[in-house]
RNA sequence: GACCCCAUGGUCUAGAGGCCUAGGACAUCACCCUUUCAAGGUGGUAACCCGGGUUCGAAUCCCGGUGGGGUCGCCA
């Protein structure tokens, strides 16, 4: 049975590369039948900030990932803190210690500082330089109570191969490996090694995770081969860049999933468009459910090149889902825009109706409450551009003669209304469109928009009557307010 | 710097020796539609990093170069 996992670290958000290897594990898990295992690597203290494991699990739950075994959920391999299987990792380390493969490390973090500067003046590779290795095992030092860390013996020569799934097998000499820490001068284990005894133990099959972790898996390779264990298997995928091919951080803008979601971005085209960096589906499409994803997914089709998020696409997907969504789940989803922006609807058009009109229109959610507003709010301002365009001459009093000819209509809808401009604009010898645009203007403020008429039928006789007659007094007085 | 990975349009990618006159998507440009803006439709610009091999034949295989990325922590 395939178990796979995604093993955060609680230090911040949950990054949109990380989200994309989570996805990836999820898929493979779902394809094969397999579980998907949660496991938070909380064994720095020091790194720990407050919130982020909640953060990170609400993001990829928010994502649609869900977990078959974790810190939340419980399971038959837990626990789930890395933290928490602090004992099994000391028996480890005992036990490389007894078997004479690590070793105490007494050299202080200025004497390292100091080599590896020294190293590098050299233009030599930085890299410990083995001193304590030779301690005999009756050195007083041992005794003395002075703090240290425990060392890997790495060996001095051979090679280490990594059979990547991905890429085939990559070797590395062991020599240019260098005895790395294994535990810290507090007792604690680093990464390299606590990962292994963790997905070991939990008897992971697959280790998906990203490139960045290429250049770890020998010398985690060398634990689990003085550990005696059997190994997993191990992929690693490509990295996500910023547009300036650099590593992705906080400069480039959004690059957590939480900042997408206040940015308006949709889970489900989030999700769709990290899906598609890296991994590409055997068929034309693009847009696709996870279920979907998890029937095609499979390692064989994922790239071995860094990708290079492009926020244009990932726009783009979101304005389909905007138009693919079920209206009473964009309704919900646009709650926190509607309250970000002082939206209240209720008073005004039902609130899916009003989704229904622009939708279209809108890559975001941002934009989508921005399209609604004015169905909730008489316009305070009017563009500029448009007042030099559409509100001159003999504006105010075709307004006024539209507000009174759709005050008498009996029926209002999009037909009735626009049978009725069609009768204006004959009657005053004018192209329709002339009457259009000054409308639109004076009921949203914008010169930009649905088509008059629908927009019309959802705002309601009364109201567009009131509109139209308010924009006329209001630009006859002069006391019409511009758009900044 | 050492080691490792990678290399198809601006971006995401298809392509597993002849199906390639290199396909799709985003972006971009033009036109059409039109009541504005979108959307939609049609068409266009735009790529196999370079150099050597192997082969009848290479985007696809091999080698070298160049370029980009990653790793070298008592971080994960």
């Amino acid at each position: 049975m395939v178990r796979v996992r995604f093993a955060p670290s609680p230090t911040g958000t949950l990054h949109i590369g990380g989200a994309r290897t989570a996805l990836f594990n999820y898929l493979f898990a779902k394809h094969h039948h397999g579980r998907f295992i949660l496991r938070v690597e909380d064994t720095d203290r020091a790194r720990l900030v407050e919130g982020s494991e909640q953060g990170m699990l609400q993001g990829l739950k928010s994502l649609g990932i869900v977990w078959d075994e974790g810190p939340d959920v419980g399971g038959d391999y837990g626990p789930y803190h890395q933290s928490e299987r602090a004992a099994r990792h000391k028996e480890a380390l005992q036990q490389l210690l007894d078997t004479d493969q690590a070793y105490r490390c007494y050299c202080t973090a200025d004497e390292l500082a100091e080599e590896r500067k020294r190293q590098e003046a050299l233009k030599e590779p930085p890299r410990y330089s083995g001193r304590c290795r030779l301690r005999p095992a009756d050195d007083p030092i041992h005794s003395s109570g002075l703090p240290f860390v425990v060392r890997m013996k790495v060996p001095a020569s051979g090679v280490t191969v990594v059979d990547d799934l991905i890429r085939g097998p990559v070797t590395f000499e062991n020599r240019i490996l260098g005895d790395f820490v294994l535990a810290k001068s507090d007792g604690t284990p680093v990464y390299n090694f606590a990962v292994v005894l963790d997905d070991h133990d939990m008897a992971i099959t697959h280790v998906i995770r990203g490139e960045e972790h290429l250049s770890n898996t020998p010398k985690q390779i060398l634990v689990y081969q003085a550990l005696n264990l059997a190994m997993p298997a191990f992929a690693h995928v490509p990295m996500i860049l910023a547009p300036d091919h650099t590593k992705l951080s906080k400069r480039h803008g959004a690059t957590s999933v939480e900042e997408y979601r206040e940015q308006g971005i949709l889970p489900e085209a989030l999700t769709n468009y990290l899906l598609l960096l890296g991994w590409s589906p055997p068929e034309e499409t693009e847009i696709m459910t996870l279920e979907q994803a998890a029937q095609w997914f499979d390692l064989d089709r994922v790239q071995h090149t860094a990708a290079i998020y492009d926020v244009k696409k990932l726009q783009w997907m979101n304005s389909q889902y905007l138009r693919l969504l079920p209206l009473s789940a964009l309704a919900e989803d646009l709650q926190p825009f509607l309250q970000a922006q002082h939206i209240h609807v209720e008073t005004g058009p039902d609130l899916e109706v009003a989704i229904g009109l622009v939708r279209e229109r809108a890559r975001t959610l941002v934009e989508l409450a921005e399209g609604i507003a004015f169905l909730y709010a008489r316009p305070e301002t009017f563009e500029t551009k448009g007042i030099e365009k559409h509100f001159q001459g003999e504006a105010p009093d075709r307004l006024r003669a539209l507000a009174d000819t759709l005050s008498e209509l009996a029926q209002w809808n999009h037909d009735t209304v626009m049978e009725a401009y069609d009768k204006e604009a004959l009657r005053l010898q004018v192209k329709r469109a002339e009457l259009i645009h000054p409308s639109r203007l004076a009921v949203t403020g914008r010169t930009v928009g649905p088509g008059l008429f629908e927009l019309l039928e959802v705002l309601g006789q009364k109201e567009t009557v009131a509109r139209l007659r308010e924009a006329a007094t209001a630009l006859e007085e002069g006391r019409l307010m511009p758009t900044p």
